[in-house]
DNA sequence: GTCTATAGTTCGATAGAC
DNA sequence: GTCTATCGAACTATAGAC
């Protein structure tokens, strides 16, 4: 049986693929080794426990949906619609192409939120996402109420998340992202 | 110990109340025993497992939701936008005294929206919830945006639950309801 | 109250790179 | 030979079930 290398980053990373899949309580360090490959203790050596692999988890999500969105969100050369439009698209891709879990909305319902090392990286992300928003709907609102209109739309996304995912149809969540578009 | 009389209902009921505040994996039947006061082995009686003791408690919080929204809704005596406060009311006052939590999403996100015996709870109760939304939206939307604009609404109440849950603020869940009673 | 399975975790040993 | 990454087995607690 041959060694498989690996490293911290990429523990976490697949280990996000199926939390986001079975949830946080639903998976066992079992079903992360199978999935990665390796033994089960073998988490111990990068991770003090469960939680801290949730953890980096987490933050690699967060890492790899929030750069590209910013960077999107903050390029000069295109319209704030069409910037608008390519953030929402980014989103679309990220949440369709693993069954429409969210394992960031699945650690807060889950009551994980309450643990400091996990809402340190929750809180700062959908901060971070409604400000992007926000941001992009200044050509229609004033700044005061773009924030607002953001939160509606942040809001209506993830709650079209949670209903496409009630419904396993993804209508819902496509027409929260139509309706963020078109700035209903 | 003197043994306290039961009833299926009142073991859903006070489940309910447990579940609503650890979640379903969180939960363990000696922490429902212990709320109820009886032996563990006495919920074995009346549900033939855990995930029974879970599709109780949801049916009793739909039922006890949904009938009174219901009623509201259907109330001729009142105009269209009294009753969506009212109703509006009523779903801020069965979300905030038990700290924002919600079972029926915490069931979706953690895939037991997949047992058939769950998603036959959750979504009838959704679109329940859409449609009563839908048919007090009457007043300013034709009937057909009408339900886009529920489905929003209902969207963004949810998606504010979870960001009352993240931010531990509730004015998230109040400003969707505001939002929703305004028709922004 | 007891049984059984399984969860998370720990320990000791070792294979391989430098 | 040392040091890091990995493995196999074992331990402990607790869960669900009856």
């Amino acid at each position: 049986m041959p060694k498989l290398k690996t490293s911290r980053e990429e523990l976490a990373q697949k280990s996000l693929t199926i939390f986001k899949l079975r949830g946080y309580y639903n998976t066992s360090i079992a079903d992360l080794a199978e999935a990665c490959q390796v033994q089960k203790a073998h988490f111990y050596y990068y991770f003090a426990n469960k939680e801290e692999i949730l953890q980096a988890a987490l933050q690699y999500a967060s890492d790899h949906l929030l750069q590209p969105l910013a960077q999107t969100a903050y390029d000069t050369s295109q319209t704030y619609s069409e910037r608008l439009r390519y953030v929402l698209d980014q989103l679309r891709q990220f949440y369709t192409d693993t069954r429409l879990g969210c394992i960031m909305t699945d650690a807060v319902t889950q009551g994980l939120n309450q643990l400091p090392t996990i809402s340190s990286i929750t809180q700062p992300f959908f901060s971070r996402l409604v400000d992007i928003i926000a941001y992009l709907y200044q050509d229609r609102y004033s700044p005061r109420y773009a924030v607002g209109k953001a939160e509606q739309a942040v809001q209506d996304m993830y709650g079209g998340l949670l209903f496409s995912q009630i419904f396993n149809d993804n209508q819902y969540f496509m027409r929260a992202l139509e309706r963020i578009a078109k700035k209903l």
